[in-house]
DNA sequence: TGATCATGCAAAAACGTGTCTGTCAACGCG
DNA sequence: CGCGTTGACAGACACGTTTTTGCATGATCA
């Protein structure tokens, strides 16, 4: 009776339990519970006391028994798409960390954690861990892990819209077509006469919205399209598509490039062609990494804003897990946002000293 | 008893109990477990039955109830260093994403899966959550975070070697003394007559080794240090702080950065100054980022390789775990590579045309 | 044939919570 | 004084597994 800490089973030694506290609080179970949760209706008094009790004992409640209890266990799966058998891709670094890095704190602050679950897993492992809901980063076509999800009534957040008629809960995205619009523009409104593209052989929805929008573009102003298209997560790939685009007969005078490492291939590329940027061709392309502010010429990028896509899509689903009414709609559009530098136009500003770039937030 | 799927208690419709399964396939419950874990002896006919039904059923079992019995969760925390209300820092972008990649393929091929857990996490998250062990990057020096953690008896196993008496399980980290005398050796070697550093102010181990080792190596040689440090997890300050060490009076003909950004930040304040890179400044960075590949010029950079540092660490941890009696010493140094690019070379090579990266492992 | 033993399976005890149901006293009111 | 009501707490159960123990049944051996 003196020494409470010891159960009468023979639990891991160190670890109390809520009997433990009971014991040594002199009330019941039931009343350290609801003390500690806040739910039943006590004085004050033993409220205080139970409380202090549990922190001389350090006391921690068993997570696996509460979620085993009450159905929730405060973890969301955040799904990435696999190459080969590697979790994420080559060119998506920056974007995954900084969505991820997003996410991790939104969830934090609603008192959740993030588990990291490739699409490709171990059956095995996706069941093994009890999730509330997840968030699946480009779902692809018809991906049997979401469907189960799905079908699980687990609630699934999609960062990017989800191909197909796959029924997620809601999904976050930009706005894709009208963003690669407004970089043809930017780039005519900037003396352009021919306007090429680097892409993808994927058929994920980016690779495929961003190129439908261009084809478009070009058939409404009249130009013939000037593409590559690489397999995005070979990183190697990359360099020799930006060298067979530039060293086409029709060579372009403009560029955008879908992916992150775009712009230092299509950079090199040029060098070794002789061109000029932006005299002779003018460069953009999609990234979130900043090196492209301290690149010669520095270079003109679009940002996904991944910040915000993280945030927004961890509300969505605590929301839904939460059964919260979202006030929200559950499909939210992201603006994106082109940050102008030098090699988007013919007509540098005078300066060339670059300011040091600003630690601005999302 | 026709209709086994709707256990007598009003479990979430949809979910399949073992008492279901064993009610389907017309054994006890037992002989579903042993079944389907392969446990017990049972003859292979019973134990077809029992997965044949279960299958039919969708049967998965409750991750937190054999969690609460077994004790074991199958989760590894990952434990980040945070600056302000961030998870992780901008300057060791590249790095953690790698790092990160690997760990988590390397736990998943073990069975396990990573959550991501940022040190100054809210308590109640860090409780609500069953850990089988972690792994803690950079732990600081008296972390209250990892202390309880083993003090609760948990396998901890660090990336970078901890400071002060920290007494994690293993822990993994390059010889970061060996690699920087070996930087200032090549950059020597290449002609340079006055070595400037670029570093950091934050007290971690790898800020702290490296620059010990540069001053030595200093005196040794018996040249004046020069450097400059700066704030590393602000994004801003290391364009100011490479700008600062170019204009000194005393300015280096050679300059190793300790952080990912610097390589560009020192490329765009050698151009403001004038300075050939390098002919009139030889450059290296510590970054795992391919940019360095295609700037211009290319640019030498230390890689800690950590991919090799993330599948370590885990292996590790789940050798700790699974009690395995681990061959490795528990304390394992991952040897870096010097990437030998144009920066650090007097006499460049002849060709001006970089061929295309390599897509090789590690 | 009876004792021994391996085999195939069932019953039941945990694991540590949250919560439902009940008890007991005090109290107000008719 | 009897009775319903309310506050403060205790007892017991259920969540869904894994695992230990134990009971039959048939085979083997002295």
């Amino acid at each position: 009776m003196s020494r409470a800490e010891t159960s009468r089973r023979g639990g891991r030694p160190g670890r109390a339990g809520i009997r433990d506290v009971a014991a040594a609080a002199g009330v019941s179970i039931t009343t350290v519970s609801d003390a500690l949760n806040g739910k039943g209706r006590l004085p004050d008094a033993t409220r205080r006391h139970v409380r202090e009790v549990a922190d001389r004992l350090g006391y921690r409640p068993s997570a696996a028994a509460r979620t085993l209890r009450t159905g929730k266990s405060g973890l969301i799966g955040l799904t990435v798409t696999t190459y080969g058998d590697e979790p994420f891709t080559f060119t998506e670094f920056a974007y995954f960390a900084e969505m991820a890095r997003a996410a991790t704190s939104a969830a934090l602050a609603r008192g959740y954690a993030l588990v990291i679950l490739p699409a490709t897993s171990r059956h095995d492992v996706w069941s093994n861990v009890a999730l509330d809901g997840t968030v699946v980063i480009d779902p692809s076509d018809q991906d049997p892990v979401v469907s189960e999800l799905v079908r699980q009534g687990l609630p699934v957040v999609s960062d990017g819209r989800p191909a197909g008629a796959l029924p997620v809960t809601a999904w976050v995205d930009n706005d894709h077509e009208a963003a690669v619009l407004g970089i043809l523009d930017h780039l005519a409104d900037a003396g352009a006469r021919r306007i090429g593209l680097l892409t993808g052989t994927s058929t994920d929805t980016y690779t495929h919205l961003s190129t439908t929008a261009y084809l478009r573009w070009c058939e409404r102003v009249g130009q013939d399209p000037v593409y590559e298209a690489y397999p995005a997560h070979d990183p190697c790939a990359g360099a020799v598509a930006a060298d067979r685009l530039l060293a086409r007969p029709d060579r372009p005078d403009a560029v955008y490039g879908l992916f992150d490492p775009n712009g230092t291939d299509l950079l090199a590329a040029a060098r070794r062609y002789g061109l000029r940027v932006p005299e002779d061709l003018l460069l953009v392309c999609c990234s979130e990494s900043t090196v492209y502010a301290n690149t010669e010429p520095p270079i003109t990028t679009l940002s996904l804003k991944p910040r915000r896509i993280g945030t927004a899509v961890v509300q969505l689903l605590i929301d839904a897990i939460e059964g919260v009414e979202s006030e929200q709609p559950v499909e939210q559009v992201i603006p994106t946002e082109l940050i102008v530098r030098t090699s988007s136009q013919r007509r540098p500003p005078r300066t060339t000293v670059s300011p040091p770039r600003s630690p601005e937030e999302t």
